[in-house]
DNA sequence: TGTCAGGTTTCGG
DNA sequence: CCGAAACCTGAC
């Protein structure tokens, strides 16, 4: 395997929180499967071990989808610099970082999160991958590669509801459809509103998801999806009105950290969700 | 055993 | 624009 000096980077809060649904920690070691490669990582002090498959030694395309980032322990001071609680995410949860991944896996895995835990998600990613994607044998495992747009578009709705999506099978027919007729113009744009706006249009797509996307595989890093967690953090921490639109409390997020926006949001929900639910204070009765 | 979910759409006001 | 119900299924 190849060795590549790293400091600072969680693989277990990283890979296997909310913003991935693609990783799995076989013993010892983390497999993740995108739509043409697995990717092989062992953590150890101040480097990893690392391998792609099928194809070897693919360096840049590594360092791109985890992200490595030279300005990580500024952004860091950055964000420690603003509050008690955000201080405390950050010295807990050392080392998370913020993934760059596949956008159509992204978007496509995202459109079944609607409603689900993450548990639930990272179940219908594996079930799709294993009934659609193509194997590879890793060290003795068979791991499913996560199915290639051409092979999805070809399948009907019931295929995906057969599979458990629900009522999300008809949202992700769609999204395929859109991804084959290249009616997404979007991954070489910059513009934030814009990007959210085609996103969105995509029925069962709406602005969390749209924010989930954009930040997790399209490099917005000014920017944070909002999920319950995310909200319950404005409320709990920071005294936040529940009955503010998800806009505007976003660009509460935006406002406050700025250019590390992503990062700080990470942390947060990271760590009132390491907290448990009811465990952060009175006021944690939003739904 | 029954409730409910890290969300979105649809419908009624 | 705003609140509430419905949506599939698995997880607790």
């Amino acid at each position: 395997m190849n060795k590549l000096q790293l400091n600072n980077y969680n693989f277990q809060h990283t890979l296997l929180g909310g913003q991935a649904f693609n990783w799995d920690f076989i013993n010892g070691a983390y497999y993740g499967f995108t739509q043409s490669r697995v990717i092989k990582i062992i953590e150890k002090d101040n480097y990893i071990l690392w391998q792609t498959y099928p194809e070897n030694d693919e360096f840049g395309f590594l360092t791109k989808y985890l992200n490595i980032d030279n300005e990580y322990e500024k952004k860091l001071l950055h964000i420690s610099k603003k509050d008690k609680y955000i201080k405390v995410a950050v010295e807990e949860y050392k080392g998370l970082r913020l993934l760059n991944q596949d956008f159509h896996q992204t978007l496509l895995s995202f459109i079944l999160s609607s409603h689900k835990s993450v548990k639930g998600v990272r179940k219908a990613v594996h079930d799709l991958s294993r009934s659609f994607g193509n194997k590879i044998e890793v060290d003795g495992l068979t791991i499913s590669l996560f199915p290639e747009i051409e092979v999805l578009s070809t399948l009907a709705e019931n295929e995906f509801r057969s599979l458990g999506f629900g009522f999300r099978a008809k949202y992700f027919k769609e999204a395929l459809f859109k991804i084959i007729n290249n009616e997404l113009l979007i991954i070489n744009n910059n513009d934030e509103n814009e990007v959210r706006r085609q996103l969105i249009d995509i029925t069962g797509i709406g602005e969390k998801i749209a924010d989930c996307i954009m930040t997790f595989s399209l490099g917005f890093q000014n920017i944070t999806p909002l999920d319950i967690w995310g909200k319950r953090v404005l409320i709990d921490f920071y005294g936040i009105d529940p009955k503010l639109k998800y806009s505007e409390m976003r660009e509460w997020y935006q406002n406050y950290f700025q250019e590390d926006t992503a990062l700080a949001g990470q942390y947060l929900f990271e760590y009132i969700r390491g907290k448990g639910r009811g465990s952060v204070g009175r006021n944690s009765e939003l739904v």
